[in-house]
DNA sequence: GAATTAAATCGATTGAAGTCGTATTAGATT
DNA sequence: AATCTAATACGACTTCAATCGATTTAATTC
């Protein structure tokens, strides 16, 4: 039960930034060309007609008005016919909209490096440990098969004694074809006691 | 000489939004890609190896690993050795000054639509005539023409009086093949008038 | 020292996207 | 009504980049 909680809070993306990479993502595409960046300069000086920028730009129009359909879906530019021309304009909104996304996500600012250990022990735990709390393998590094325990260790209570069958119970939760091994380990590694003879197991402290 | 500066003041694009464009564009592209934004995502989280992100992402360990190299390349993470895992972590000041540069952008602020000309004088004039002041050719449409024909007519002060020759020499700087035609068209305009029998000419006031 | 492991590199494949040329549409001019 | 023009739509070509698989490198563990 503490395991699973522990591993949802620490595996799922949020939800929020799901949602503000979809918002972001297609505007991101639409700024991430040399052309386009240079449409949007234009325009911010003074709004153009497709045949201007093209000139000046050096492009052919259909290939300026392609750039600018796709400036338009994401709001960046707007078009507004007068006579037979089109005078597109850049939409400050749009951009502002975007440094604001990207401004927000730079201030989610991670802990401090020198607080955090280099392997954070969830994030291993993360990798041998499926959805469910259920260990997919065991691991061949030391270290990491030590963090691994600890989670496991965990799931007793400090103090309290616990029968074989009870060790044996808790630890099929983690993996039901390797509990024997993982009982071993514990003791092995000692993290776990017992009293000689197959008696009653407990946490060291 | 007027029109050779307003020309210039007019056309030129200014050497800072460039300067902009070089830094914000390398930026945009890493950053338009929807596999790096996961993965900026999961490191503003906390640090990750590259195998915890290709696990996270559904990916290979080669492909995350370009990935890293494309957003360390632009300064958005940065990695550490630590065992023999690279441990990367993102560097939200990189991302930081993406929003600011995007910001900055956002706040050039065109000048609102009502008090501009749906065709700005100096737009057509720009199109049709070269960065040295000389006419390129003659608008086939009326209303460009006249526009074209008023920037001309300012080369003559009002009020004073010329000569068919000094009128010459005057258009002729704006095309030494058709100063002829530019002079008819100034009188059939009513911009200019002449005396009868090839005597002096005059700007319309 | 041999084996193992994470990461980077390289080559190849595939899909997306910018550009052009042409054709078509919408609107305006005569 | 007929013509002309700016803009867009469409098809083809080409370039770029994301992804994978395999190999190589660097560092660690046994």
């Amino acid at each position: 039960m503490q395991e699973q909680q522990s591993i949802q809070s620490t595996g799922a993306p949020t939800h929020n930034q799901n949602e503000h990479v979809q918002e972001l993502l297609p505007l991101l595409k639409a700024l991430a060309d040399e052309t386009r960046l240079k449409v949007i300069g234009l325009l911010a000086t003074r709004a153009h007609t497709v045949e201007q920028l093209a000139e000046t730009l050096g492009l052919r129009a259909s290939t300026v008005s392609h750039h600018l359909a796709r400036l338009a879906e994401v709001g960046l530019v707007s078009a507004r016919p007068s006579s037979y021309y089109n005078v597109y304009r850049f939409e400050p909104q749009a951009l502002a909209r975007a440094a604001t996304l990207l401004s927000e996500k730079a201030q989610q600012a991670p802990p401090p490096a020198e607080v955090r250990q280099p392997f954070a022990e969830d994030t291993v735990v993360k990798r041998y440990l499926g959805p469910d709390g259920r260990l997919r393998a065991l691991p061949a590094q030391q270290k990491k098969r030590l963090i691994v325990l600890r989670h496991c260790l965990a799931a007793f209570e400090p103090g309290r004694r616990y029968t074989q069958n009870e060790v044996n119970d808790i630890l099929r939760e983690f993996s039901a074809e390797e509990y024997v091994t993982l009982r071993r380990y514990l003791i092995d590694y000692g993290l776990m006691d017992r009293e000689p003879g197959g008696g009653e197991y407990w946490r060291v402290e």
